[in-house]
DNA sequence: AGAGCATATACGTGTCAAGGTATATACAAG
DNA sequence: CTTGTATATACCTTGACACGTATATGCTCT
């Protein structure tokens, strides 16, 4: 488990991240919110505190944990070439941010509903 | 292998990302350039394939593979709301940074229900 | 048609990580 | 000190996936 991006391709730890970038938690709120067992949040935070994504402070019993910014600019510093690349691509780019907004875990915002047609080309 | 950073999360298959970003480039250029077995250069291809991050055309018996910007956009789309912590990190680290240096660091602030008389030492 | 090159796939193997269950540690309150 | 709560860790099992080797497919050229 070395790379941020081995870190970041677990799905449960990217809600848990998600969860963080509001505001920091105790493991049971963690625990509550994304309803996953006690000692599957707390291995997670442990494999994102060595990583570097969150650290904690204590709390009487509870930990609070909370975001660290560094490893996920990494991912943002590899992914900047490829930006560079797809400004070409700009309509295709704002279809497909479309069609995935309907998928994105964190919010749900409105106006999707869409029947999507089938991307057969 | 359902998530774009499940795919991502595979140091060669970053690497071929990487190579591609510049041109477009056949297997046995990649093999070459990243010096890994052709085998190999073709099944990570094709997972990059199948997830929509390359696509590929026929040149005579070989083959062209380019990148396609959308699963690295969908990346870059997830990594938006850390993109706003982070400015919103800088700004509220500097103001605390600014405020305990005019206090003791042994300060402890609870900002808790209970008032506890165990400082964590 | 046959040889040779470029690429894809099949198969067997080892490794590693995630989940579940149980238990340990730490603190709090009565 | 004992009970209850919050979090961490240990152990085991299972499954996925990356790799290597071997082989198949497909195209070109003579």
């Amino acid at each position: 488990m070395e790379s941020v991006f081995e870190i970041i391709a677990e799905p449960n730890r990217r809600a848990i991240l998600s969860l963080l970038v509001s505001s920091q938690q105790s493991v049971g709120e963690i625990e509550r919110q994304l309803r996953m067992p006690q000692p599957t949040v707390s291995k997670h935070l442990r494999v994102l505190r060595v990583a570097g994504f969150v650290e904690s402070t204590v709390d009487a019993q509870r930990r609070l944990y909370r975001l660290k910014p560094e490893p996920l600019q990494e991912v943002d510093a590899w992914l900047a070439p490829f930006r560079r690349f797809w400004s070409a691509h700009v309509d295709a780019l704002e279809r497909h941010l479309d069609r995935i907004s309907q998928s994105t875990p964190t919010k749900r915002k409105t106006k999707e509903k869409t029947a999507r047609p089938k991307p057969r080309t």
